[in-house]
RNA sequence: GGACCUGUGGUGCAGCUCGGAGUGCACGCCGCCCUGUCAAGGCGGAGGUCGCGGGUUCAAAUCCCGUCAGGUCCGCCA
């Protein structure tokens, strides 16, 4: 039907007779023996020049047949690509009319989200999106190349898998064959791939979509896909070669341009540092530790195990108004408050200036190299909370969209084993039940849990955490261990994960993985804020998909089909 | 579950503080004109339940309350 596309037409072709198709993207008559028809194609724009004139309108398909000329002098349209040439004495066939979009359909206006995505078929015909989708393929292509160049086999694990309760609420699939019993979505393949590593594949990867039906944000769908991966008789560094190999080469993919190393550190240093375990490294503004000045302070606000403070540069030309937002969101991220001090000339302003000792005094003017003209902000609480408070300011005040400026990759390790107790009173585990202890940290499993440090590790870029992974426990003693301090009775652990536990003994090698989002990954390489800019057809917030109009009833046969009966709306 | 922002012809905005006739701009759409345009140009035209409901008022796009939808965030996301 088409010879060739729009926009791989160029000089040297001129002669030819070609035919392409395509949409109709602009129509520039100028009355009955002239008119311009723009044909819009995957590849670009190309100009034909019609001689006399032309039913067509914008979005109309059509088959243009003409031959390739050269434009005439002074008539060449430098910012297309297909500007030295044009079709001339073209016949034009519509293969079929088109109503007017309901929008626009170049990228000159930002279109309400809403409408784009009523319309996700017509929104991809612009330039956005067919750029960020090829992009996302390019990426796919891209680790599917690099796992199977480091001897990784890509297997399919099942989307109707057994509930196995855990961190995520699941969703779930009603049997039809078995009356009241249910099938869940996987959170993430990773039973799954374990149970692989006990049958021999060594080396597995896969693409893998995974479902957690858990609240919304501009980072997080309900459907997301990562790169997931899992390999046996390795170490946690082995891991972190494979991955970040296949990170690397896909960040070269896709921007041309091939990141040095990714650099580590561990959780507490991110913590102390940073205040988070998912740190931004495009700016620096670390944290820093004035416990030791304030060990023995009279003022009531610094009393506390930990005084961190922060310095920004130049932050002393804040407003009272920004001051008191600041304050304001560190009192919603749980702090008691914030205490600001401007750096002037020849002393700290601040309403607790004044209170402070000679000592304290010049410990809250020597932060960081603070300048005249910086504003230092402290936090005195535990010592997670304030730096968890002071991480979150940092952030807020420091750090440019997650699109812009360079990618900063870094290795986040040692996460703590658990991260606190619920509500019964038991340990929860902060990566998931079946990750390793740090082997110098064993024994503290009884005395000091909080204090063991775990084989888990996050890749982190510019902020975003990317995916995370652990060395998994493969020998039941250690794993019966763990599971008593998360306080899951022998009897629980069979019921939830007893076919893992089983195949356990039968021959487990030591292995470890990693997962990571490529929604994500590909956003951040777009240069989008959002991950809905680079998935298809993706739900609001709301986790409704504006175009189908789901989630939706069924009918009354499929309900009974289901065994279904809803008893309470809302 | 909570906080905040947004909602005005098909699209993108302005109007809202401080109430006074659906007022304005750009794009698109429809018709006519136009032989080298390319964000074509000129002339004319159509198109509105100001998200929805209630309240205050002589009078509401504008103020108040509620609600719906979209977004950002907190909670949540092993």
């Amino acid at each position: 039907m088409r010879d060739c596309l729009c926009a791989t037409l160029n000089a040297s072709m001129v002669g030819t007779r070609v035919s392409v198709c395509g949409w109709v993207a602009k129509r520039r008559e100028h009355g009955e023996h002239l008119a311009f028809l723009d044909l819009r194609d995957r590849s670009g724009i190309l100009q034909a020049v019609i001689e006399g004139s032309l039913d067509v309108r914008p979005e109309y398909v059509v088959r243009v047949t003409g031959t390739v000329s050269l434009r005439p002098e002074g008539t060449r349209n430098e910012r297309l690509a297909t500007g030295d040439i044009e079709l001339s004495e073209c016949e034009v066939e519509i293969l079929a009319s088109a109503e007017a979009p309901p929008f626009q359909l170049d990228d000159r206006v930002d279109i309400d989200e809403q409408v784009r995505l009523r319309y996700r078929f017509l929104d991809f015909r612009r330039d956005r999106m067919q750029v960020n989708l090829r992009l996302r393929a390019k990426v796919n292509s891209s680790l599917r190349r690099s796992m199977e160049a480091q001897g990784f086999c890509e297997v399919e694990t099942p989307l109707l898998w057994a509930p196995t309760p855990e961190g995520s609420r699941e969703f779930v699939v009603p049997s039809r064959l078995h009356p009241g019993e249910y099938y869940v979505l996987p959170q993430s393949p990773q039973i799954a791939k374990q149970l692989l590593m006990v049958g021999g594949f060594d080396r597995y990867f896969q693409i893998a979509r995974c479902m957690r039906d858990e609240d919304l944000r501009a980072d997080r769908q309900f459907e997301f896909t990562q790169l997931d991966l899992e390999a046996s008789f390795v170490t946690q560094d082995d891991i972190l070669a494979f991955v970040s190999l296949a990170v690397l080469d896909a960040a070269e993919a896709a921007t041309g341009v091939r990141p040095s190393t990714i650099p580590s550190m561990t959780w507490a240093h991110a913590l102390d540092r940073y205040g988070t375990d998912k740190p931004d490294l495009r700016f620096d503004m670390q944290l820093h530790d004035l416990s030791a000045a304030f060990a023995t302070t009279q003022v009531k606000a610094f009393s506390a195990p930990c005084v961190k403070a922060l310095r920004v540069p130049g932050g002393a030309s804040y407003p009272r108004s920004r001051l008191d937002q600041l304050t304001e969101q560190a009192k919603e991220l749980g702090a008691k408050g914030l205490a600001w001090f401007k750096v002037t000339s020849d002393s700290l302003e601040s309403p607790l200036a004044r209170f402070l000792s000679e000592e304290e005094s010049n410990a809250i003017r020597g932060v960081d190299g603070a300048q005249v003209g910086d504003l230092l902000l402290c936090v005195a609480d535990e010592y997670a909370p304030a730096c968890k408070v002071l991480g979150a300011l940092r952030v807020a005040i420091g750090s440019p969209p997650v699109s812009e400026g360079p990618h900063q990759y870094v290795w986040v390790t040692e996460f703590p084993m658990f991260e606190g107790v619920d509500e019964d009173g038991n340990l929860v585990a902060a990566h998931h039940p079946f990750t390793m202890p740090h082997v110098e940290d064993l024994d503290l499993i009884a005395s000091d849990p909080l204090k063991v440090r775990s084989q888990a590790y996050d890749l982190v870029l510019n902020g975003w955490e990317l995916g995370s992974g652990s060395v998994r426990i493969h020998r039941a003693d250690i794993q019966s261990r763990i599971f008593s301090a998360l306080g899951v009775s022998d009897e629980e652990a069979q019921n939830r994960f007893g076919f893992l536990l089983s195949a356990f003994k039968y021959g487990a090698p030591p292995h470890a993985g990693f997962a990571f989002g490529i929604d994500r990954l590909v956003a951040i390489f777009a240069g989008e804020e959002n991950i809905r800019e680079v998935i298809a057809y993706p739900k609001t917030q709301s986790g409704t998909d504006l175009m189908t109009g789901a989630p939706k009833d069924i009918t009354e046969r499929q309900k009974r089909e289901l065994h279904m009966k809803i008893t309470s709306k809302g």
